[in-house]
DNA sequence: GACAACATGTAATAGGTTACATGATTTA
DNA sequence: TAAATCATGTAACCTATTACATGTTGTC
């Protein structure tokens, strides 16, 4: 699925400029996909031409203007079609699990900041997964069930992923250490 | 990371052609890194030009030969230094969840298939670690502990993603098939 | 007789990332 | 006064995917 679609998608849930739909990427989905300006604005542009979403401007007090798209029933019924027509694929791409993968080229310094960063990173995604859940649980922005299956998913994958890192990172810089030569002590 | 890379990886653990390493992504690095002949061909190529790698070519009998490609000094420092330098990123790229977050979108019948494929790409994935762990775990192909902390890292993430997927999956179902306007049963 | 596995490669295309370019307003 | 947030966009580059192109051997 291109990052078009996705855009499609976004739109679904109410009117956005390129900003907001980055925004989006950021907080919602960020989890599983990752999408910059550098692709958020051209996929608008080229959406306008298809005629699959339409734009008006809204000038703000003291500041650049800003554009803001709307779907069009033809951009709707596009991304339903799409959406069902889309398998179901997950694919991880890892440097993480490349660098434990190698470990043994890599000094122990290093692997331990490696642990140790991934380890920050996930706490990081485990925290925006708890705030989107918390945020929308009562009030007004309430999810649907299936995105409360898909948060709560991610979650409990995420969970999982952490807590074998942090049980498990001590034991193996010690034998990591104990095996490896001299000069990957550094 | 590139494909050019993680080839020099794959040669650090002995000489291979370019269907060899094929071999080696699906299987060894299948649970986070994916790459198709149509990166691995020219890459190698490439790689030999610049030096990092040799190849020679083994004739067989009967058969057409095989191009066996070797790590040069230069190669194994190029990739030494590169996998120090290398950040510890994990992206998930996944339209299962998109599909989850646009599921109000979908018919019931269809997210019933999506969740069942997603559960027999990812059964397929848990046996596909744990032969690795099982064949790894005495006789001569010895993992180092940090592939082993690697392998049963994927093997606790995925069999939790299973999991929650496998004793929710009804009650996900249930509640989406009440909820949803009488065009979508179908 | 068909299909899977072995074995290599090219070319066109699609797709996204990074860096560049600009500038106002709000918050610390 | 520095940094973060708001706000949009382009162009060059890099990378990978897909389809095409070919042929043998072994297995069901």
């Amino acid at each position: 699925m291109d990052i078009k679609t996705l855009c499609l998608g976004v739109l679904t849930q109410g009117d956005a400029s390129g900003y907001d739909i980055k925004k989006h990427f950021e907080c919602v989905f960020s989890h599983f996909y990752v999408a910059g300006f550098g692709s958020i604005y051209p996929a608008l542009t080229e959406l306008t031409r298809e005629g699959l979403v339409t734009c008006r401007e809204e000038p703000q007090p003291n500041r650049a203007g800003r554009k803001v798209y709307a779907l069009t029933p033809a951009g709707r019924e596009a991304f339903e079609k799409s959406l069902i027509a889309t398998p179901p694929r997950h694919r991880i791409r890892s440097e993480f699990f490349v660098l434990l993968h190698f470990a043994h080229l890599l000094p122990v310094a290093r692997l331990r900041a490696v642990l140790d960063e991934r380890l920050g990173d996930i706490t990081r995604t485990v925290h925006e997964l708890q705030r989107v859940m918390n945020e929308c649980t009562g009030g007004e922005c309430a999810l649907h069930p299936a995105q409360r299956f898909e948060v709560e998913l991610a979650l409990v994958t995420t969970k999982a992923h952490r807590d074998y890192i942090a049980s498990h990172r001590a034991a193996l810089l010690q034998q990591v250490e104990t095996a490896q030569p001299e000069r990957f002590r550094a």
